[in-house]
DNA sequence: TATTGTTATACTCTATAACTATA
DNA sequence: TATAGTTATAGAGTATAACAATA
């Protein structure tokens, strides 16, 4: 008896479905400019940090062998540069450059265009009541995990 | 001055990482197995059909040549089996062992529990706003795309 | 000839282990 | 000795092009 009304209170399928729909988004948005998902990431990681390979290696949850291949390649393209340290020698960091910030705004403008899109086919009311209750799920499992949730804002919206 | 409300109206980021929260849960739990993501999409592909190594290309938007590949090694863990066809000696039918189809549903039905838990930090009345908007978002994405909606229900949702 | 699937090849992405340079 | 980063190596995943077997 209850087997409907629990359907529709525990959604799982539902936001799964909708999550690999926003994904998929982003994932064909970002190959026609030659990227994949990883690149996107070092590059909206590099936005407003520039890390060293040791905490890209966190920030991306790699292990820094993985970064090396990765800067590599994306610094084989023009997008971002190593920065030898003053400091302490054995350090590098990694930034932006010019090209690369061009293209991660380009991309990010894009993909909002893309998710704005979606949701435009929806009526207005449902699309305040679905900001509404996601702003209020983001900040309720930040807070289980103790994380500081604009911490991780432009690790996962590059 | 509407800068607060046009945010709260089209959410863009907070879609955006939510549908990253979704996937980031899934790819944990799928790697606690060993399974990449194309492997576990592979998995949930094959628990309702028995497709050529054609189709299963299209099924997963990859080269014929790749579905190689990814059969092979699901096909050496035991995972799947390559059925030859007798009508048409070229056809090879991919279809789950007993291990890959309890696999399949070990690891679905983690993955419910993963979101579960996520949406179980909403109250009740925002868990049914959500499962109303996001089934109505999907709705009306299929429909834009004309798309038959539950076709693509175990490929998303595996 | 056309189609199905595999093979050969090349590149990205990833990790482990060993290495170099610096601290 | 310990740390930061790279290199060597291996394997998954992907695509393109060439191939074999079958239709």
């Amino acid at each position: 008896m209850p087997r409907t009304k629990s359907r529709q209170l525990i959604p799982v399928d539902g936001l799964a479905q909708l999550s690999f729909l926003i994904h998929g988004l982003l994932e064909r948005r970002v190959a026609e400019h030659d990227l994949s998902m990883i690149q996107t990431r070092l590059l909206g990681v590099l936005r407003d940090r520039r890390p060293t390979m040791q905490e890209l290696a966190q920030l991306l949850s790699l292990d820094k062998s993985s970064v090396t291949g990765l800067v590599d390649r994306a610094e084989g393209r023009g997008l971002v540069v190593r920065i030898p340290s003053e400091a302490d020698r054995r350090v590098v960091r990694v930034g932006l450059t010019g090209v690369g910030r061009a293209l991660a705004s380009d991309v990010a403008s894009q993909f909002e265009g893309d998710v704005a899109i979606v949701l435009g086919r929806l009526p207005r009311t449902d699309r305040a009541a679905l900001a509404k209750v996601v702003s209020r799920l983001l900040v309720a499992d930040a807070d289980a995990r103790g994380v500081d949730l604009f911490a991780t804002l432009d690790e996962t919206a590059p």
